[in-house]
DNA sequence: AATATATGAATGAACG
DNA sequence: CGTTCATTCATATATT
């Protein structure tokens, strides 16, 4: 059993600068558009041939066939990326709760971009906040606490690997 | 992108974890990945004349060895054995569910053995129990005398019904 | 190498 | 709201 992280004191710290930090984020920036373009680009192109239901990393987006008798497993409401990209948008500027009349207006929105409910809005955003708080709480036990911001504004997470078939 | 980097003056560093590092590297890796695969798609679908015959599993800027920052690295915590074998005793022991500050001290042990994280233990917690619960369910449905080595501490609830929300 | 299994991590939904 | 559960995904490891 070869195990890994032998070093252990070798590398503990890694201290970056401002600077550094804002190249990391304008990068991650960058790509995220550059991603969602080409995203875009590609659903223009392949208009209606494509119809293909995304279940979770296989095929991130791809709108959901609208109306379609799908009795597929699928029992948990997955957005798409598009949809995530929206609610974390929202989440990020978001005064805190969104309010009932709120939700509304983002299932609304959010359903030109695929099946999506009232419920699973207002439990995206119990769970988003949740779960910032338990990542600080985690994260920064002993910092000081002058920090107040929790999130990036850029994308917070990127949904790794991506399965394509020309 | 702007965001308030409030003094300029003496200390503009700002320390992260490799936790931290980690995330950031992933997101960069992962949208990098993705810009890949959706060009390479693009171009194939664009490209009208289609002959080719090779396959096209390796791409040809996967990730230089040399030069071309590596992105990529370690990605998932992999626990050491004294760690696990501690990580189970503890688990034992029948605290089902480790508090925060119990997480705290138990991270702060097991780092002794090894690199680790607040979140691996949260999680190995999580899956831990998960795992033993699933495994039960399958095993003893009439069986009142399980020889189980692993055990729930306190006996949960049998089962739960799952709602299926539209 | 390819496949199978084990398991760390992510997350939608439910509970108190 | 905070915490927990259940399910799924992705990867490390084991097996052939």
């Amino acid at each position: 059993m070869a195990e890994g992280a032998a070093e252990e004191g070798v590398l503990c710290v890694k201290v970056m600068t401002d600077e550094q930090m804002e190249v990391l984020r304008s990068q991650i920036s960058a790509y995220a558009t550059i991603c969602e373009q080409l995203v875009e680009m590609h659903r223009t192109m392949t208009a209606q041939q494509d119809s293909f239901s995304g279940t979770r990393s296989s095929h991130p987006f791809a709108d959901p066939p609208s109306g379609g008798a799908k009795i597929s497993a699928k029992q948990r409401w997955t957005p798409t990326a598009v949809q995530v990209r929206m609610l974390e948008s929202m989440f990020y500027h978001g005064n805190g709760t969104p309010s009932k009349q709120r939700i509304k207006e983002i299932t609304s929105e959010l359903s030109q971009h695929g099946q999506i409910s009232e419920t699973n809005v207002y439990n995206w955003f119990q769970n988003r906040r949740a779960r910032s708080k338990r990542k600080q709480a985690f994260a920064a036990p002993s910092n000081t606490e002058s920090e107040a911001e929790e999130e990036s504004p850029s994308e917070k997470k990127a949904k790794k690997e991506m399965h394509l078939q020309p």
